[in-house]
DNA sequence: GCGACAG
DNA sequence: ATCTTGTCGC
């Protein structure tokens, strides 16, 4: 199957693949966690993106990868993961220790669609994945009291798409969902495992340093 | 028809 | 995402 290039394209491509997402947990016993970080430079026509492979433990950084690769696809609200997605398989591939689960930028289920970035991946790779989105893309919430673990649903169109996750008190909720293979209520207690003292996880964290210096 | 809109 | 230094607040 080759890379979509059209809004249709992708779009039946999203419809096509979303069957395949299981919002159950099953998965092995996590050892290692890892991050995603995407970025873009030369006015957006170069794509880097990196990934780093955690211990699921102590947080410490095992492996990593970095790939750099033309952008082939615009950013379009609601196909993120055509733009990101290739250079992320290419730091995967490149990978010496394969992760038991990953922790994505942006949303899972919580996509108009139902499958956001974090889907995506977890489906092509076949791997445990969550989605932790910095904002929202859809859907609607009650306010999250201001406490750390405090958390709210996440609805659209009658379902409860995702969670609305306070990681740190003082500082905005982070949108959590199921990417593949990993529930809602464990997709949350995961995060806030890997986020122990910051607003974003430390595979978050530790990814967006690789790829920046 | 008018806004909203992951990174 | 990216362009960019200092600055206000806990």
């Amino acid at each position: 199957m080759q890379w979509p290039t059209t809004i249709e394209d992708a779009t039946a491509v999203q419809l096509q693949l979303r069957d395949r997402v299981i919002r159950d947990d099953q998965f092995e016993p996590f050892r290692t966690v890892a991050g995603v970080d995407v970025g873009f430079e030369q006015e957006g026509t170069i794509t880097r993106a990196a990934v780093a492979v955690l211990d699921g433990q102590t947080l410490q950084l095992i492996d990593y990868a970095l790939a750099r690769q033309p952008t082939r696809f615009p950013y379009v609200p609601g196909y993120l993961s055509f733009r990101e997605v290739p250079a992320v398989l290419e730091a995967y591939d490149k990978l010496r220790a394969k992760p038991d689960l990953l922790l994505c930028d942006g949303q899972g289920t919580a996509h108009p669609r139902q499958f956001g970035i974090a889907c995506h991946l977890g489906v092509l790779l076949d791997l445990p994945s969550v989605g932790v989105g910095k904002s929202r893309l859809v859907g609607r919430y009650q306010e999250v009291p201001d406490e750390r673990g405090a958390w709210q649903p996440l609805y659209y169109q009658r379902d409860i798409i995702g969670g609305v996750l306070r990681t740190r008190v003082g500082t905005k909720p982070l949108f959590i969902s199921t990417g593949h293979r990993v529930s809602l209520e464990t997709a949350i207690r995961l995060v806030m495992h890997c986020a122990p003292k910051y607003r974003l996880p430390e595979t978050t964290r530790q990814a967006h340093k690789l790829a920046s210096g």
